[in-house]
RNA sequence: GCGGCUAUAGUUUAAUGGUAAAACCUCUGCCUUCCAAGCAGGUGUCGUCGGUUCGAUUCCGACUAGCCGCUCCA
């Protein structure tokens, strides 16, 4: 468990990192900050840029069977009573007013319990309208029925009554038919005693707007929760006008806002974030499963290419009950956050639920037609969905090393390098002349550098000593440096240094060969 | 939203009921022929709002934000 003790360590200093090298600010840091939302410091922004690009490229343009859209982030408001955010999205929580502790409403399970001096059944008591007595509760878990039933015999030894004890139907507390009354007599969890749970509270997580000058309830419009929608809905219309045939995605790059109880651990659950989601298609009768798992396999595929390490990947299949009544099947992608493991990247077989819904709500058929047996179908859809803020942060964790090096004189001193992959950092080439107050150095360099400039990111430095703009550049995961020295200068070949992040290596590279190495690794 | 802890420069920290210091970072100049050199100089700080006090960064309260737990899952 040394993961435990260097956890807390390893967050702050990437949060301290991510601050002062121009990563990531709170938000309205100079008012004080707002809690669950960020803002993209320069070298941030080009590396959450070069994530999206990433995905774009690898998930649009480069296969034959996806395409992309940019779907609005304020929809109808029918698109979310359809895709049943409004009534499901939101969690009814519980209090207990005594132990201030916090349950999810359909997580606390109860049941009446019926005692008597005669012989009672549950039928029996219903039949003649007899209320329940006492009431046991629970928290889900797979010893929910054993704790149940041990709490009842516990009433009955309480209240030393004789007879037979009889326990009801079990209910959570999501039911909304519960009244006060009932939710009285319910003993809290954590103290055993009734009289402190509160009733439950929706809170729903779409941020409400109006749209136009008027605020009345005709108005009320959301910021999107996720950006699935938008696929679902403009699904016809892409149908219609790109002559895409099955199976084919949907993909969609942009900003989701979900109010969250709790956001937490940095970038990771915030209120406003990105979403990179692909809907893909496949005829009803397709083999989903198979489906399903050949792009769980693209996803860790992906995720290992743009340099997260295999060892911080797992998978999670969500059980079969506690999966939403659409899902056919759900797998996250863990990843090994210096806070602990946590899902990344869900990949969800959603059947034929969301067209089905919007087709019945707009009454407008989100129908395929099947050439072979000349019969009309709903597709249905595999989804892999990711946060690019979540993969920002765990790229940046993966990355982030510090090490031990030895100078000249053997002595020890540290590093602080990121080791990014070429593809996702900021800087792609820093371009440094050796010295500073040598004009045939820095002329060279700036030719360079205005030359390299035209198509990739780099950056000119001639601050201080070149050691320490190493180290700079280490620090912002910058994977090559190219010195401008006076071999370049002097000797025939017009050939600089190149020293690479990671292992510190020099060579000596013409430009040529330096423009050939930056096509290789960088796109 | 609840509970515990916390808030001093861009970062990491120090001191103090009489308005703050160091290191690193950053900027300027000099110097410097390959891994955070040196010299000279510069910018920049007590989260916010109240209260107690002659005087508050320091004590108290509220708010805001952060961390941990409950919770949550793109």
């Amino acid at each position: 468990m040394s993961d435990s003790a260097e956890t807390p360590n390893l967050m702050e200093a990437l949060v301290s990192l991510a601050k002062r090298r121009g990563f990531i600010y709170a938000s309205s840091e100079i008012y004080g900050g707002l809690n669950g939302f960020f803002d993209y410091g320069p070298l941030g922004t080009e590396l959450k840029r070069n994530i999206r690009d990433c995905w774009w490229r690898d998930m649009v343009q480069r296969r034959d069977d996806v395409v992309g859209i940019e779907t609005s982030i304020i929809m109808h408001p029918k698109v979310w009573e359809a895709s049943g955010h409004v009534a499901g999205f939101s969690d009814p929580l519980v209090d207990c007013k005594v132990s201030k502790q916090r349950y999810r409403a359909d997580q606390l399970f109860f049941a009446p319990v019926w005692i008597s001096g005669v012989e009672l059944t549950a039928t029996f008591a219903q039949l003649n309208n007899i209320p329940p007595n006492f009431y046991v509760s629970a928290l889900e878990s797979e010893q929910t029925a054993v704790e149940l039933k041990a709490s009842a015999d516990n009433i009955k030894r309480k209240k030393a009554m004789p007879g037979f004890l009889v326990m009801g139907d079990l209910r959570d507390m999501s039911d909304p038919t519960l009244t006060m009354e009932v939710i009285s007599l319910i003993p809290s969890p954590a103290t055993g005693e009734a009289g402190s749970l509160t009733a439950p509270r929706a809170f729903n997580m779409m941020f409400q707007t109006n749209v136009g000058a008027m605020s009345d309830a005709s108005s009320v419009a959301y910021l999107r929760p996720e950006t699935a929608q938008g696929m679902f809905v403009d699904f016809k219309n892409v149908v219609d006008t790109t002559r895409v045939k099955l199976p084919f995605g949907i993909a969609q790059i942009g900003k989701s806002f979900r109010n969250e109880i709790t956001p937490r651990n940095f970038i990771f659950r915030s209120r406003e974030f990105e979403q990179m989601e692909m809907e893909y298609f496949i005829h009803e009768d397709a083999d989903w499963a198979k489906c399903h798992e050949e792009w769980i396999t693209w996803c860790e595929n992906w995720l290992k290419s743009i340099g997260l390490p295999a060892s911080h990947l797992s998978r999670y299949t969500h059980p079969k009950e506690k999966l939403a009544f659409y899902s056919r099947g759900t797998v996250d992608i863990m990843f090994k956050y210096p806070f602990g493991v946590q899902e990344l990247w869900g990949i969800a077989a959603r059947g034929s639920y969301d067209l089905t819904q919007h087709a019945n709500a707009s009454g407008k058929p989100q129908e395929l037609f099947d050439e072979a047996s000349k019969k009309k179908f709903v597709p249905h859809v595999i989804e892999p969905a990711v946060g690019v803020d979540r993969i920002f942060l765990a790229v940046l964790a993966a990355a982030y090393a510090v090490e031990d090096v030895k100078d000249e004189k053997g002595n020890v001193e540290q590093r602080t390098v990121l080791r990014l992959s070429p593809r996702l950092a900021p800087v792609k080439v820093a371009i440094l002349p050796l010295l500073k107050n040598k004009e045939q150095l820095t002329n060279r360099a700036r030719a360079l550098h205005a030359k390299l400039q035209k198509r990739y990111a780099v950056q000119y430095d001639d601050g201080g000593a070149i050691g320490k703009r190493y180290r700079r550049q280490d620090e912002a995961g910058t994977p090559w440096c190219v010195t401008i020295d006076f071999d370049t200068i002097e000797e025939p070949g017009d050939t600089f240094t190149l020293r690479e992040r990671d292992s510190m290596a020099q060579r000596r590279i013409t430009e040529a060969e330096l423009f050939a190495l930056l096509d290789e690794h960088v796109y």
